[in-house]
DNA sequence: CTCCGGATACTCGGCTGCGAGTAATTGGGG
DNA sequence: CCCCAATTACTCGCAGCCGAGTATCCGGAG
């Protein structure tokens, strides 16, 4: 567990409904369900019933009562505790009060891209462009639609701030694929020669001199000491700085095969 | 397991990192945090050694050799495999080229966000909005402090993205901020009645007639059931279609003990 | 009256993720 | 030359998360 005692946000979304009234499990899930909950709030079968679980066992929710219609399975009804909502705003405090670093894949990817060659990337980052604009649309549609039945903005909320993010994605995704295709992009140059054919003389001599270009002008600190393993050149002049270093693009092709480590 | 056999990014990275050359496990963790990696890739020990038996068993890298210096504990160096490869650039590029559905805490949060009352919200969305604020502002310095050491922006994408979308985040924040304060967020009424003294008859008067007015004009048709069930009264006209509906906010101050659950 | 699809209401086993713990080694200050 | 702190290099066990599976019931079509 994290800092809480039950840390799944599905357990948040409980104390809320518990909040309102007392309910069986399976009511939980078809109200998330019915109010679009679901889209904020990852909802499924195994973690519900741990999370409540959980939260009896910290005491923020009781079993009140089990009732039994015919011959169906009993369903337990639970209920918020005084704790329970202590814990429910306070929880709600820190969550809407202080921003919390998240890990999203498309940091993952973009941290990564080098890796891909630039010509890859541009494809790809198209493709991004694509789906995004067809997911603004959409979104636009379901407000539209909302609006139309009569759905407060309030009760939609984080679907305006999902848009907007959604938006600033693209806008963000449309400005690096504008640098990388007029390759104004700052570091393209060793990006295209570190995916550059290996076989190439010319290409290899280009690598050398840009990399050297580069290392003169003090660029880069920390990727002195990665080049001179990668490139097994000796490039004089400082050690290292920690802390200054950062992503050191793919150099091999697929078929390149690889080079025996560096001796320490 | 997702649709990948490995669906950790954290394994993602491990296969980044043996593109480039043969390693250690330890020394797949220092590099990436050396290439402050470890801020969009979540990071640490367990999960490390977990993914690297996991891309093992799958095949995707293999183990070369073990060295062993000294006294010290033998180190394991893995290598990447064909199929690693092509696993790597297959996951980049769905990475890159389709824009995946993240679940963070803070649509969690704006999702449940009626359950604190209005004036409570804005003291904290504004909370938010000061903390973000110090965050934009360290990502800028962050930037200047990369570009005097002559990082180039390609290897910096990440923190580019991030800069953006907590610029359009705060956007956000300060945009909810001003509507909740000045009034004019579709709902707020409705909002304020739910927080209101179910004491102060008035109040409740104006709760029952404010509804009234709000379902007479056919606003939010999926309320309906909720409200039914809330307030106990009968409003006629149409069951509630399915999808229609989204957060009912709590309805009763902490002080208030739950009553009786409605009659199935 | 009977069949079938969809809703209801969970259960269960396995795997992933995590972070605290461990233990040896190196380096630098006194 | 010795000691302490930091670094190197993992190990371990448990909690939590997941999603496929199960079993029952209801309502409408034929």
């Amino acid at each position: 567990m994290g800092r809480r005692k039950v840390s799944n946000p599905l357990a948040l979304a409980v104390l809320a409904l518990l909040n309102e009234r007392p309910m069986h499990p399976y009511e939980m899930s078809s109200t998330l369900r019915e109010r679009h909950k679901e889209e904020s709030i990852k909802l499924n079968y195994g973690s519900l019933y741990t999370v409540v679980e959980a939260l009896v066992r910290a005491g923020f929710i009781v079993a009140a009562r089990t009732v039994r219609d015919g011959r169906r399975p009993e369903r337990t009804i639970y209920e918020l505790t005084e704790p329970g909502r202590v814990e429910l705003y306070d929880w709600m405090a820190e969550l809407v009060g202080t921003p919390a670093k998240e890990y999203t894949r498309f940091d993952a990817a973009l941290s990564l891209l080098p890796v891909l060659a630039p010509g890859d990337a541009v494809r790809l980052l198209a493709d991004r462009r694509l789906r995004l604009t067809a997911e603004v649309e959409a979104g636009h549609a379901a407000r539209t639609l909302a609006e139309r039945e009569g759905l407060p903005r309030l009760f939609a909320l984080e679907h305006e701030y999902q848009a907007a993010l959604r938006q600033a994605e693209l806008d963000y995704v449309e400005r690096l694929l504008a640098e990388i295709s007029a390759r104004t992009l700052d570091g393209i140059e060793l990006w295209e020669l570190f995916h550059a054919d290996p076989d190439d003389p010319e290409a290899s001599r280009d690598a050398v001199t840009a990399v050297q270009r580069e290392l003169a002008r003090g660029r880069w600190a920390g990727m002195r000491a990665i080049l001179l393993r990668e490139m097994g050149a000796h490039v004089p002049g400082g050690h290292p700085r920690p802390g200054a270093g950062s992503c050191p693009p793919a150099t091999r092709s697929p078929s390149d095969p690889h080079r025996p480590e560096d001796p320490r």
